[in-house]
DNA sequence: TTGTATGCGTTATCAC
DNA sequence: GTGATAACGCATACAA
């Protein structure tokens, strides 16, 4: 590989002068010589070092993004905004999926340290816990927390969109249109993000008077799959529900499925109604209603935080906070009747 | 930040020692020295600098992934693959999105060398000339081409899936379901890989002496609504076709959603057969009938083959070329009679 | 068994 | 205007 050594060679001047040149800080060169310099870089295919540069620098110009899975279709959005919004600041990204484990995430943490990556993004496997902030906080990295609020004793800067608010928005939707018997597709309850948008199913319910019932929330972990089955185990409890909203659309897919499996129509017999606005949710048929979340928008607020903090500025907010909205398709309808038992 | 110095010094001996145990390269050293300086290490909360190190080593541990778009569903399960088994190997990857835009492709590769990764899985945007043939060996890294060929004068090692194959199977069993007049849906006439599709579904009819009518063929660009939009088109020119084949999974869930729109049924009226399987195609309804490529086998494969490349190991196969499978489901039906006029 | 010295490619300091 | 030289943190050949 070319260096300046060679350049500076060949250019008969030193090193200094070439390193001048190259980083435009020229205070006073000769144009003559700056030229020279310029064309032999251009001549010998000249890459400069990042690696030599950071050493001294302490910059690499890379950021570490922390995501449980990039195969979950809400990610790539996400992934692609923070490489498109990095890539226009000159940032590179490197990629970790921690298949929401804890040690894998650990690992990840420490091994980015190492690369002395300029900051990180953070979708964090687990609540920030008294131990999760602690190790943190010991990064002493620019961080930004992702699609999760900051746990209570810490307040890592951090965007994401407001669930509770975002559930009921779909749950008062069904409400308008005269459902009242409304089933929910939650996450794992022990989720941060699967307990908040449950408190907005509930208080959606309890602000009109109905009693929450217990027969008609399932618990899954947000793939298709558990959507088919809670909505099997579901209809074994209690057929009477005239819709059901889910905590995420792949489970209101899978729900979709186990609808029409049993001969019944959506939105005809069951309204369905999602969360998240992945792009599986328009193609399929009846195409899904659901609560959109700005995950480009996400994806690039958060880079755009975490780049402001690299550069040693202040934040004008620690917590952005988007808002979801409603996204009417065609798999909710108005309950006229009765449904069928 | 903590260095091997600091270290040293705490431990009152030379920075060659404290390296030496840090790198279990102990050709010699006492065992009480040795589990000091690790206690020490440990204490300080020691991270090993990569930049530095890497410096000498002349190694990173980092590759570069050059793709279209992780936005588009084929890659993520992909770029997981690649991930996952990097990971393994304690490889990180930095992640570049092209946009099938040449110049963007350049800068990554540019900007990949510079931060000197290990090596390169690239799934270029163009099909390689001479020019850019030429480009990628003027890298002098280890390279691999992901779901691409190598076009003719060169040969770098690459890993793709046999789209002329895969297409073929498709048709073929088309046909054996009684179809005769078989549209089908290409990419742009420009990518080789569309072109390569395209060559599997003209030899599949020709093979059973039907003569290709172009009126069938409409040309896309992958996305689902240029399959709304082709069937639309292929409607009005010709509405007698039975069935038809998209050469990916998203321009055949676009025309199911056609096919629906025109109270037209999905697999009654006419057969829809995709490529790719693409999590979607599982999850529309009816579920589609596809041909499958492995694609975590095809990220495996690649990372596996880029690291015996930069672990200077010969490979077994310069060129990987992967099967794909037919995926029955059901967006395919035998054809009984002429479909209604 | 351990330490000294050198170099990796760059930027930064300061002298000329 | 330009050039020595130190420094970044680490690995390693060689010396002790």
């Amino acid at each position: 590989m070319i260096t300046i050594k060679d350049i500076a060679k060949k250019a008969g001047v030193s090193i200094t002068t070439v390193s001048q040149v190259l980083n435009q800080k020229e205070i006073g060169i000769k144009k003559e010589t700056k030229e020279r310099i310029l064309r032999i870089a251009e001549e010998l295919d000249y890459k400069p070092n990042y690696l030599a540069r950071g050493l001294i620098t302490k910059k690499t110009n890379t950021l570490g993004l922390i995501i449980p899975d990039i195969t979950n279709p809400f990610f790539p959005q996400v992934v692609r905004a923070i490489e498109d919004t990095g890539n226009h600041r000159n940032y590179n990204i490197i990629l970790c999926n921690t298949d929401n484990n804890q040690k894998k995430e650990k690992l990840y943490l420490e091994m980015l340290q190492k690369k002395y990556v300029d900051g990180i993004i953070l979708t964090s496997s687990t609540r920030t816990t008294e131990e999760h902030g602690l190790l943190l906080e010991k990064l002493k990295l620019p961080l930004v927390l992702l699609d999760r609020a900051a746990a209570s004793p810490f307040d890592f800067p951090s965007v994401y969109t407001c669930g509770y608010q975002g559930v009921m928005l779909g749950v008062n939707y069904l409400l308008k249109q005269g459902h009242r018997k409304i089933a929910y597709l939650s996450g794992p309850e022990t989720s941060l993000v699967g307990k908040e948008r449950l408190e907005g199913y509930m208080a959606a319910l309890q602000n009109v008077g109905i009693t929450v019932n217990p027969q008609l929330i399932y618990y899954g972990d947000y793939k298709a799959e558990t959507g088919e089955k809670g909505i099997t185990e579901l209809l074994e409890k209690d057929r009477n529900f005239t819709a059901v909203m889910a905590a995420n659309d792949l489970m209101a897919v899978g729900a979709m499925r186990s609808i029409k499996n049993r001969q019944l129509k959506v939105p005809e017999d069951i309204s369905v109604l999602g969360f998240d606005n992945i792009q599986i949710s328009r193609l399929i048929d009846p195409a899904l209603t659901t609560i959109h979340q700005p995950s480009y928008e996400m994806g690039k607020m958060a880079t755009d935080m975490l780049i402001r903090l690299i550069e040693g500025k202040k934040l004008e907010k620690r917590q952005v906070i988007l808002k979801p909205e409603l996204l009417i398709r065609e798999s909710v309808a108005e309950r006229k009747s009765q449904p069928s038992p």
